[in-house]
DNA sequence: GAATTAGTTTGTTGTGGCAACCAACTAAGA
DNA sequence: TCTTAGTTGGTTGCCACAACAAACTAATTC
């Protein structure tokens, strides 16, 4: 039985609304404008616009920032976002930290905190002090404004988008966490959104980052796991109930080692940065000479991403080859996606960006080999432009957009 | 550079073709049905409803069929779309053959024809002899109404929905055909639309076959080659410049066999009619024991997959393992593709849908193994409703999209 | 005739677009 | 310095057209 959707129907309200979302999408990128190009750059007509600008001050949203002269004529009055409309929280729980930033409506940061989490802490204490932080964040925000716009939080797993519950997150070992219903206890009044980490991050690139002005983007990232995200004409694809675009568990090799989900020969088993750092690990052990070979044996095997690209960086020939070989595996699975979503850009964050020097040549040569050409030719492939922020970067895009096409009362 | 899009307003003709359009969409799903029933599952204003009707009676699209009580009170007039308000088109170019239908309005076969192309035949004379076909279904049509409404061709290979032409299609050893510029040539004086058979397929399922009342469609086929397409709230996902969806060259195996693309271990090489054969006629060449050995003989090592289905369903071993491999490889492309796309329903045609029953057990357990939990359990994965034609009567419903969107004059 | 359901008439509200206008400036000549 | 022309920004008043609501008529059952 398919599920039943409530036909959208056409009405002035919704008239209202694309048009409001579009003036503040136009001031979002283009401020400081002035009504006249505004006109211009949304053919909407010069009174439309005046109309919707008039509300758009009236509720706060917008103010005049001064005037312009542009040689002959009359001048300009500039028109930009009301820093002072209100002020957004959002929050990411990562594997082992707690981030929070609170921007104005600029959107400027007001405040930032980041809390370290030990591994394996209960969901109940993680969430205890994630609240808590929130609350704080929230103090913070009055500062600047009474309005409290909205509330986003990203988490490393599945969300099911109809209640907010964290399904699985593998890397915390979290299994049907309500995070909704635990934030909405809290009665910030405000709307709340939960989603992928991936997700928001993508949104994070696309309102703030490398992917600003492309609509049809993918966003892989890499840190413990490989994740990613997908927008189409703008707007996150979720899928049917929202766990979309978990890349990193798409089968590249049947054969290949076991992940943490149950399969085997996953994207994921191939990039990731434990994957690399077991890469140098081992080849020391087998006595291979590398720079990496003192601080591997200090920090009982452990080595970090940006140690590598270090080394890397100083020529050390294994080093180089890891991160190839991981770049390799990158590629592959890039000219799969290439060659089934067909992207205007890929942007690569994480580890990814990180290491983006080293891997992206090798990740290239795989995808000029296995990618369609009229996919490989046209797509763009960048580095993140936000590197760990991205994603509390994308929680307060998701409140954007929201205030954005909610702006009826 | 990303590339500028013209921004979409909103105005009161937007509105009033959304209403048009979702009213359209519910007489072609709930036909016959009354005005007073319209308003209810539509939400819209009884008053709207009869306006609307009223514009869509007056440009034939709709007309009263009879009365029907309901119990008590006034017995609500039927309404029905016309299927005399005109005529539409659809053709398929494929391997090795060209097919055209010809429906009304309801839409109802009118004419359909189906003539072999042989081996490698040059394109220009292949578009001659669709051209004329496409001219004599007109005439076919022109006995049902005069209102020739759109014409839709399928292909078995890339297009570039930017300017309707073949970019590649592999086997029919194609390159940069202009197809849309050569039927604009014949001043058919409609619309016309040029796609990928995959897509079209695709269509073609969610209005008339398995997919129909779903959203979030995920449609996969395989013949000569493997193909697919995607809905995304029941809209084709073309990706940036419309050639998304070639999920027959994700790499399932790196280190595969080469593919007709260039890349090695692609999906395709594993899924195919001919990779089926193969199996067969290799393990009997080794001297294996089958039903099909005879004919393989008689028939220089070619074997339908019909042949082969039925001598499974004989019980034939070697028939049987050679599908369910196919099977497993089958399932492990749908599992990525679970985990990337989270579809509400998986349609398989083409073989797919003539071998199901060995094929899907064998698929299953893949996907069982590979597939997020989220992702799998919610899926539906069944058989297309429409085999070798679904690529037609997706042609009728592009063009039926297009009537039912474009209603503006 | 009362009750019920279907569909229409009449008038209201709210939307964006258009043409004309006012406002504020620059350019340039007397 | 004054005047006039030209240019650009933004507002006003009106119109077309959208959905909608209230009150109606129409057709049926009980």
């Amino acid at each position: 039985m398919p599920k039943q959707t409530v036909p959208q129907t056409g009405d002035q309200a919704l008239v209202r609304q694309i048009n409001l979302s579009l003036i503040m999408h136009s001031l979002r990128t283009q401020a400081p404008i002035s009504r006249a190009s505004l006109s211009q750059t949304t053919n909407l007509n010069k009174t439309t616009v005046s109309d919707l600008i008039n509300e758009l001050s009236q509720r706060g949203f917008v103010k005049e920032l001064g005037m312009q002269s542009s040689g002959t004529g009359r001048p300009a009055t500039l028109l930009t976002l009301n820093p002072g409309a209100g002020y957004i929280v959002s929050a990411e729980i990562a594997v082992d930290f707690l981030e929070v930033l609170v921007t104005d409506f600029a959107p400027q940061t007001i405040w930032q905190a980041k809390e370290p989490i030990l591994p394996s802490t209960s969901p109940e204490i993680v969430l205890d002090r994630l609240v808590a932080m929130l609350h704080q964040a929230s103090t913070k925000g009055q500062a600047v404004s009474k309005n409290f716009l909205g509330l986003a939080v990203g988490v490393p797993g599945l969300v099911d988008q109809a209640t907010g519950t964290i399904l699985f997150a593998p890397n915390l070992k979290w299994r049907n966490v309500p995070l909704l219903a635990r934030l909405e206890q809290e009665h910030f009044g405000v709307p709340i959104f939960v989603d992928n980490e991936a997700n928001m991050a993508t949104l994070g690139e696309h309102y703030f980052g490398a992917a600003k002005g492309y609509n049809e983007v993918l966003y892989i990232s890499a840190n413990v796991g490989l994740g990613g995200g997908l927008l189409r004409n703008g707007q996150l694809y979720r899928g049917a109930t929202g766990v979309a675009a978990e890349y990193g568990h798409m089968t590249i090799d049947p054969y290949g080692e076991r992940c943490n989900c149950g399969n085997y020969g996953c994207w994921e088993t191939f990039v990731n940065q434990n994957a690399l750092c077991k890469k140098i690990v081992t080849a020391i052990r087998r006595g291979e000479d590398s720079l990496l070979a003192e601080k591997i044996k200090e920090q009982k095997d452990c080595v970090s991403v940006e140690m590598i690209v270090e080394a890397a960086r100083a020529g050390d020939a294994l080093a180089i080859r890891a991160i190839q070989e991981v770049g390799r595996y990158l590629g592959i699975g890039i000219a799969s996606l290439l060659n089934a979503l067909n992207p205007e850009i890929v942007v690569l964050g994480g580890i990814l960006s990180i290491a983006s020097e080293f891997l992206f040549p090798a990740a290239n040569d795989e995808i000029q080999k296995r990618a369609l050409p009229w996919n490989r030719e046209t797509v763009k492939i960048v580095s993140a432009a936000h590197g760990s922020d991205a994603c509390v970067k994308g929680g307060i895009a998701t409140v954007y957009q929201s205030v954005l096409s909610l702006t009826r009362s």
